[in-house]
Parts: C-alpha cells; sequence; structure tokens
DNA sequence: GCCATACTACGGAAGAACCCGTAGACACGA
DNA sequence: TCGTGTCTACGGGTTCTTCCGTAGTATGGC
C-alpha cells in the first residue's frame, strides 16, 4: 500500500490539469484553469506540486513543460477509499448504490456499466 | 444546486463519526478517531464545525451532544462529482469501471451491484 | 544596442486548518 | 467543605494553502 495521497482543492484542480493534458506549461495551465488567477499563483501551484513529488518539469523552448508524477488511478484510488470509508461507512455497495442512483446517468451509460460488471464477473470462474 | 461541500482531512473524519453514530459527545469522538488526539483538538474541530454550519449539538447532561446538519449523502454527491470530475475527466464510466476493477471487491458484492444496477435499468422503461 | 515581451525565482501576506494548554464552571464523593 | 474529575470557552502557536507582486533572466524584433 502507497500512502494515502491527498491533493487540496486548487492543487486537485491543477492536476486534474495535467492529467487531462499529459502535460501543460504554466500558461496553459493558467488558462485552463475556471478560475482567473494570477500567471504567478498557478506558478506557486506548480511549485508547491513539485516540491512535494507529484509533479516535475522539463524545458520546454523558453519555458517549462509540467507533467504528473502520480497517475490519476493512485489518485483515483484514494480518493474513492477516503469517501467509501467515511461517507459511505466503509461499504462499496453502499457508494455504488448511491452512484448509479444519479439522474443525470443516462440510459447508455447505465447499459455500458452493466456490461462492464458482467465482464467483471465473468473473468472470475 | 448546492454549494459543493468540502471538508477537509481532518473534518472530514469527524464528520465521519457522526454520520455512523448519528450523534455523539467530544469524548465519543475522540474515542472513535484513529489518531490520539487530545480532547480539546477534537473539540475545537467541532467547532469550527459548527461555526460553518455542518454541526449543531444540544445539552446532554453536562455535555454536549454533537450532531451533522448535512447527510452523508449529500457529501457523498459533492465528494463523487469532485473526483469523477477532476480525476476521472468528468466520466462517469471511467469512474465506474476504475470502481469495479478494484480487487478487493468480492464476488457477492458484484452480484449484488449488478441486482442494483438491473433494477436501476429496469424503473426507467 | 535597446526595448518589449515572456518566463521563472523569491519572498511574503493572509487566511484556513490543525493542535493544544490554561482557565473556569459544575457536579459528585469523601 | 474540599478536592477531584469532567466538561466547555478562549486564546495562541504552527503549519499548510492560496495568492500575488517584484525582481531578475532570456528571447526576439527593431
Amino acid at each position: 500500500m502507497d500512502d494515502p495521497l491527498y491533493f487540496p482543492p486548487r492543487e486537485l484542480a491543477v492536476m486534474s490539469i495535467l492529467w487531462r493534458t499529459g502535460g501543460a506549461t504554466v500558461a496553459e495551465v493558467k488558462d485552463a484553469l475556471e478560475e482567473n488567477l494570477a500567471y504567478t499563483s498557478v506558478l506557486s501551484a506548480l511549485q508547491t506540486l513539485e516540491e512535494k513529488g507529484y509533479v516535475t518539469h522539463e524545458a520546454e523552448g523558453r519555458a517549462y513543460r509540467y507533467r504528473a508524477l502520480v497517475d490519476a488511478e493512485k489518485a483515483g484510488d484514494s480518493a474513492l477509499a477516503r469517501v467509501r470509508e467515511s461517507i459511505f461507512q466503509g461499504s462499496a455497495e453502499k457508494l455504488f448504490a448511491h452512484f448509479v442512483s444519479d439522474d443525470k446517468l443516462s440510459r447508455s451509460e447505465l447499459e455500458r456499466m452493466r456490461r462492464l460488471l458482467a465482464d467483471r464477473l465473468g473473468d472470475e470462474p
């Protein structure tokens, strides 16, 4: 097991952009962020993340391109485990039940989920 | 839509106990917490949560009994939405796929999930 | 060469989160 | 009555997070 891996809100937003893009410059991150932050604020966030070891950078022309060092899957593991544990009393089923009860899920999404679950059940004789 | 509802780690741990128990005194929260905090630290956390409006208290004997004012479902909504949005690129399916790929899920759990999903699909003709 | 532009490094302010000690109130038993 | 134990209120210290301004460096156009 690895350390629990936790990102405060703003840092998570930045990581999210790095995961989506696969790597981004400060300016790109700034543009992708919903809130309108100063350039240096974005830079600071990235430097903080780098200091923590979650991110690295390499020169690209005059600028740096930042890249995530932890992958989204790992972060997803930690986040879902935390949600399951603290909000759904440790029960994966409770989490699941709540997840699929979301009205905004389309029928086709639900059907693809059913398919996924069927596959998952099939692979374990 | 309500406000996004977010709890930093320690406060989430405290809320978790209130959700599980339905209400608890400071001493009970302290005992239930994994980390060994000073009594007053736990009290502080509860007072902070109360100030934010997530918690209330009523006298019970000489002590206060604290109770959550937001329910776990709402917190679950926010938490899952945040995870889906920032880690799984907004895709409920990606989240789901990752969720069911967890090795620690037992076959019976998975089967109960399948049932739940089937019911959910059935209720929408 | 000189200027504007784009970028990073650095430092620091302000607030949030976290943690606890001390003081005071209150009840109970000796 | 006099501790003793349990509880809350209050205040303060420390670290983390967020945010940005200033200064310095390099690049490319003129």
